[in-house]
RNA sequence: GGGUUCAUAGUUCAGUUUGGAUAGAAUGACUGCCUGCGGAGCAGUUGGUCGAGGGUUCAAAUCCCUCUGGACCCA
């Protein structure tokens, strides 16, 4: 709240400068921001730049007037609070300095309540946002490229709850797709065995998820071309699957439910939870598309193609984007055409078919849900309960719907929007985020053991089987975390050294998916990628442990007790260092507040690392245990325990673990 | 062939939305700092024609155009 109240003082006295000039109203904005080094000032303004086209004079030259004779003249320079003094700056900047004790002593008074320093303020209503992420296909074990997306969502998740939103987390699963018919064409008719469930009890077996992506899918991908006729049967798997008796329904929901289950262990194991899931199965067999395909058809929105390439299909046609073929002459859905219900439903505008029944608690000790049609007596769900939440959502306050799908599916997820649009729901109730996918680098082919001839690096596909499972990343990360936990500390136990490494390892991934912008493509290399120096989750959680060590050791000498009152008298004589953390501190609120408006993680953890850094600096040359002023180690320990909380606080946003020692 | 998008230090990336002061981190290499609160750390040195060319502007990594190279989507 400080630094808000510094610009607003700042705008008004601006505001008073304008009206000196008679420009009350100025097309172009000016700025208010950090000057590049803190020499100049505190803050600064562009404002004589864009006066100058107005009142046809040098910046420079503006500038000084203002700071010379205008500023001095204005009522609320008189009134000033915050600022001290100003000054100019070639070619025209004028820069402000702050009066640092009224700041500091202001910023003492809010630590000593020291939950006012995170509370974030916001007028907005606590309405619902819905976030879709992970939707795996359910026939293979999720690889790195899936993490990124699940990770995006589940720090959206915690940044817009912690802003008082009312998130709900929705994992969709494809289950009549076609590379689930791939995996049923495997295991059913195409002779490739499903693992011997006797043994699940040994450690060393593989789990089922991995088997289907690892073995199933890539083996039946090679043998479609020696054996055609398995192509006929995924036809008769697909028809099938529209039947929900049909014994081949009933099957592959069985392994639709297993796989899912070793994905959802994947996530979770990742610190990540959902509150629903969906069944594309579902969507077809319930009357959401048959009631959103007349909707379609009556408001004009998709036509009959009598000839041409599409003849006997149901098509959209843009303008814009060009075609898309919702229903296909011999009548099947495609994949597309399916997503139309599913995100008119979650936005709240069909009314709702399924009852959200009890799947599993999570780590978080929330429960997730799963759909089941309510009309239907049907064992869709068979092996899921009878309890079921019907308030799990309130489909009238939907506020947003975020989306969290790889680039790739941009142009069709522009196609959604326009056909939504169309429908009459508001646009802006609907976001697709879009991230660039993760690829393979050289290094990570090679431990493959795939040759490519030219480019270095590789998309990854499920199909070729050249990619790299979470599982496994996860296991490399924690196995080097956990040699270098042990080296650290000989005399802790195995069980907790293995209960750190973990927290470290799930850390350092999480870091390294969220750190790059999402319209960077990522370019994963099993060994560089896995870092623990630098910019990565364990510099951040060692700065937070180093100070919960100090903080623990105060607590038990007389240096400050919990309770004690920052009064007035101190001396603030703060180093240079001590208040850049304590200004790097303010920020938090403004930080999480444009995180959440740009629905971006990434600017959480940038802060966050920059917020280490200051630590730790400040940890090496502010020591509090061996000072012997008094008043001095008093105030270091206030600012202790203030950038421990925020640290936490943003560590907890993007699901690291603020683990007291490592 | 049409469309979208990317190119910044040896390497991986911030900064581009909304033009602004000396283009920042991390890593690598090299050099200091542990009887001092935990060295998974701190400090320093090295390293950049911001892909190329043109334009707009008092001011361009940032906006516009052309070109080169890569990625993706569509046909």
């Amino acid at each position: 709240m400080i630094i808000e109240n510094i610009i607003q003082e700042i705008n008004i006295i601006l505001k008073d400068v304008l009206s000196y000039y008679d420009q009350e109203v100025i097309a172009t904005p000016y700025d208010i921001s950090e000057p590049p080094v803190r020499e100049f000032g505190d803050y600064s303004t562009n404002i004589a730049f864009v006066l100058s086209k107005l009142l046809k004079k040098s910046p420079m030259q503006i500038a000084n007037e203002i700071t010379q004779e205008i500023l001095p003249s204005t009522q609320s320079w008189g009134t000033k609070k915050y600022l001290q003094s100003s000054s100019t700056q070639p070619p025209g900047f004028i820069n402000f300095f702050l009066k640092k004790d009224i700041i500091m002593k202001e910023f003492m008074k809010k630590v000593n309540a020291i939950e006012e320093i995170i509370k974030y303020e916001s007028n907005d209503e606590p309405d619902t946002i819905i976030i879709e992420h992970t939707s795996v296909n359910p026939n293979k074990a999720l690889h790195v490229g899936h993490v990124r997306n699940a990770i995006i969502g589940d720090c959206l998740f915690r940044i817009f709850k912690k802003v008082g939103k009312n998130v709900k987390v929705l994992n969709y699963v494809d289950d009549s797709g076609l590379q689930v018919a791939d995996i049923i064409v495997g295991l059913k008719y195409a002779g490739i065995p499903m693992p011997d469930s006797n043994q699940s009890g040994s450690s060393d077996l593989t789990k089922f998820d991995q088997y289907c992506g690892n073995e199933v899918y890539v083996k039946i991908n090679e043998m479609y071309s020696s054996k055609p006729d398995l192509l006929e049967r995924r036809k008769d798997i697909l028809k099938d699957l529209e039947d929900p008796e049909s014994e081949v329904s009933k099957y592959t929901h069985d392994i639709v439910m297993k796989v899912l289950a070793g994905q959802l262990q994947t996530s979770w194991n990742l610190k990540c939870r959902y509150d629903l899931i969906n069944f594309e199965s579902q969507i077809v067999q319930s009357n959401l598309w048959r009631s959103t395909f007349e909707t379609l058809k009556e408001k004009g929105i998709i036509f009959y193609e009598e000839s041409g390439a599409n003849k006997g299909c149901w098509v959209y046609k843009s303008s814009s984007i060009g075609d898309k073929v919702l229903v296909r002459s011999d009548s099947t859905i495609t994949y597309f055409a399916k997503d139309i219900p599913y995100a008119i439903w979650k936005l709240g505008y069909l009314n709702n078919p399924f009852d959200f029944r009890f799947y599993s608690s999570q780590w978080d000790t929330t429960n997730l849900y799963a759909t089941v049609l309510k009309d239907k007596k049907t064992r869709q769900g068979f092996n899921i309960s009878n309890q079921s939440d019907s308030q799990l959502i309130d489909f009238n306050r939907i506020k947003k719907v975020i989306t969290i799908i790889d680039s790739r599916q941009e142009r069709l997820q522009a196609l959604l929007s326009e056909i939504l649009m169309r429908i009459g729901i508001p646009i802006d109730k609907y976001e697709y985020l879009g991230y660039e996918p993760v690829i393979l680098s050289k290094g990570s082919l090679d431990m493959l053991g795939i040759q490519q001839e030219k480019p270095n690096s590789a998309h990854m596909s499920g199909r070729k089987g050249i990619f790299i499972e979470a599982d496994r990343a996860l296991s490399i990360l924690e196995q080097e975390s956990l040699d270098e936990t042990v080296k650290r500390n000989p005399e802790i136990t195995q069980a907790e050294a293995k209960h750190i490494a973990s927290a470290i390892a799930v850390s350092a991934i999480r870091y390294f998916f969220i750190k790059f912008d999402l319209g960077k493509m990522i370019t994963f290399d099993i060994n560089d990628s896995l870092s623990l120096d630098g910019d990565t989750a364990p510099y951040i959680q060692y700065a937070y442990a180093r100070g919960k060590k100090v903080e623990e050791k105060v607590s038990k000498s007389n240096i400050a007790s919990q309770d004690m009152e920052p009064d007035i008298e101190y001396r603030f004589e703060f180093t240079s260092i001590e208040i850049e953390l304590i200004w790097h501190i303010c920020k938090y609120t403004i930080i999480l507040g444009q995180a959440t408006d740009k629905s971006n993680p990434k600017l959480i953890a940038k802060y966050l690392f920059q917020l280490a850094t200051l630590f730790n600096n400040f940890y090496d040359k502010s020591p509090i245990l061996s000072e012997k002023n008094q008043n001095v180690a008093r105030s270091r320990v206030i600012l202790l325990r203030a950038a421990l909380l925020v640290m936490k606080e943003c560590m907890y946003l993007i699901g690291i673990s603020a683990i007291p020692k490592m």
